[in-house]
RNA sequence: GGGGAGAUACUCAAGCGGCCAACGAGGGCAGACUGUAAAUCUGCUGGUGUACACCUUCGCAGGUUCGAAUCCUGCUCUCCCCA
């Protein structure tokens, strides 16, 4: 029997919405469900995570979780949220991306769990065999203009235009749950709240087309508590894979959440029971600067995300950035132990030549590295106080010698607390 | 087709012949305070040169002028009203 995987996505906060009877349904016995995955990116980023964990919950409750890569509606494109016409990708790309996200949700589910053993599929398999006289005979007939049109995903083009491409996604992903439904049993689709009006499409062809049940739940668009858009840093999105976002830069994102995103995203991110969560909100609470909040979403994420190892050298990296150390301890690292932990810091590496008897601070950080871009912003947070080498504070005219150089070969660069270069002088 | 309004830096938005690298707001960055939080306060926010200076920038291309984001001509695009 399976566990009641809505009440635990209830008291977590992740429901948006559910069409009636969903709960009954799961109670009742163990079932398939899944969630689709747009592969318009060769990885997938921290706003997943939210789908990727559903669907973690639930196979733990005990259902049978299938993940959809969407080869085909990737070559669509999906209308919903967006206030523009999409650009198509080329079937290369498309296909390179869909073998990419396929490799990341691999991390995630249990495929060997016997009988709900997680499933991977990719809606191309059945979509490439289709000829579209009989996608619109066999499945466009089942469903009428006037229901598509009101969908919100369309609604909200109709002033500016929309292809008819992108009109007709909505029935491609209705097809994929009826598919899902006929081939593998799947009775119910998660997705995100954006995803509601295509859910609600495929339930109600598999109702109309065969007489199926199907149900829905989608879950709540994270927002941050000042608004700002979720899973975005000055430097971009917050990928998974590590070559896009370094397991460090990964670790410090969950880190620096502010104290009610981060009691939010425990009860999301993490697979934390209600007892523990609450515990670490009460250390929280007694003792909120040492921010047991944001170092337990942080560990968990990056452990599951990265693994351990990777969550060591950031705990290590911030502990020497953010930590009390100083620049001797910064010179008692081994090279091998220092170039390990700052893995994830920007670096730069300039010749010995180049670095002759002494480099200026501002050559160092513009014109020579590229860290800040130009002279004149160098100067400026010189100014300002900002600029620190080997985590001590230096000055305008400040001239880099032989001195700062750890180990005769890198030195640290700061700006500000959060942003660290590495220079490194070679040959 | 006719009539009108407008295009300014990341965004919004002033400026309408020299005092304009361009008011102000938002955003961003930094500093102080803190807990790598939130809130608050302060500074900075085109490039080169440490200041004076110079270079590039106000839809695009020309022109008038000692001098233009500001005036003129043409072009492109956007919005509104009437058919």
């Amino acid at each position: 029997m399976p566990t009641n995987f809505i009440e635990e996505l209830r008291w977590r906060g992740m429901i948006h919405d559910m069409m009636p009877g969903t709960e009954e349904a799961l109670m009742k016995q163990v079932s398939s469900g899944y969630i689709g995955f747009d592969p318009t990116a060769d990885s997938l980023h921290v706003g997943h995570l939210v789908q990727i964990m559903t669907l973690v919950h639930f196979q733990r409750a005990g259902h049978k979780p299938y993940a959809l890569v969407g080869g085909a509606t990737g070559m669509v494109g999906d209308p919903s949220g967006k206030s523009q016409e999409r650009n198509l990708l080329d079937a290369e790309t498309l296909q390179h991306n869909v073998a990419c996200v396929r490799k990341q949700l691999e991390a995630f589910l249990d495929f060997n769990a016997g009988s709900n053993a997680a499933v991977m599929v990719n809606n191309y398999d059945w979509f490439e065999k289709m000829s579209f006289l009989d996608f619109i005979r066999d499945i466009g007939k089942h469903i009428s203009v006037n229901y598509m049109m009101a969908k919100d995903s369309v609604k909200k083009r109709l002033e500016t235009g929309m292809s008819f491409t992108e009109f007709s996604y909505q029935l491609v992903q209705g097809y994929d749950f009826y598919y899902l439904n006929q081939h593998h049993n799947c009775i119910i689709q998660l997705g995100g709240s954006d995803q509601w009006g295509n859910i609600v499409t495929g339930t109600e062809l598999i109702r109309r087309k065969s007489g199926g049940e199907a149900y829905a739940v989608t879950t709540p668009l994270i927002k941050k508590a000042d608004g700002t858009k979720f899973g975005k840093t000055e430097s971009g999105s917050v990928w998974l894979d590590p070559e896009k976002t370094s397991p460090y830069a990964f670790y410090q994102f969950w880190l620096n959440a502010s104290d009610t995103d981060a009691a939010n995203y425990i009860r999301i991110f993490t697979l934390k029971t209600k007892e523990e969560i609450e515990a670490i909100e009460a250390e929280h609470t007694e003792a909120p600067h040492l921010r047991a909040l944001q170092k337990a979403v942080a560990e968990d994420i990056t452990t599951r995300v990265h693994g351990a190892a990777a969550l060591q050298t950031a705990i290590a990296a911030s502990n020497i950035l953010f930590g009390k150390s100083t620049a001797a301890d910064l010179q008692a690292l081994s090279e091998k132990d220092f170039f390990s932990v700052f893995e994830g810091v920007d670096q730069a590496t300039i010749t010995s030549a180049e670095f002759g008897a002494g480099l200026h601070i501002v050559e160092a950080l513009a014109a020579k590295t590229g860290f800040l871009s130009s002279n004149g912003e160098a100067r400026r947070e010189l100014k300002a106080n900002a600029i620190s080498v080997n985590k001590e504070k230096v000055a305008e005219d400040y001239i880099l010698t032989t001195k700062d150089l750890i180990n005769g070969r890198y030195v640290l660069l700061g700006k500000g607390k959060k942003n660290n270069y590495i220079l490194r002088v070679e040959g």
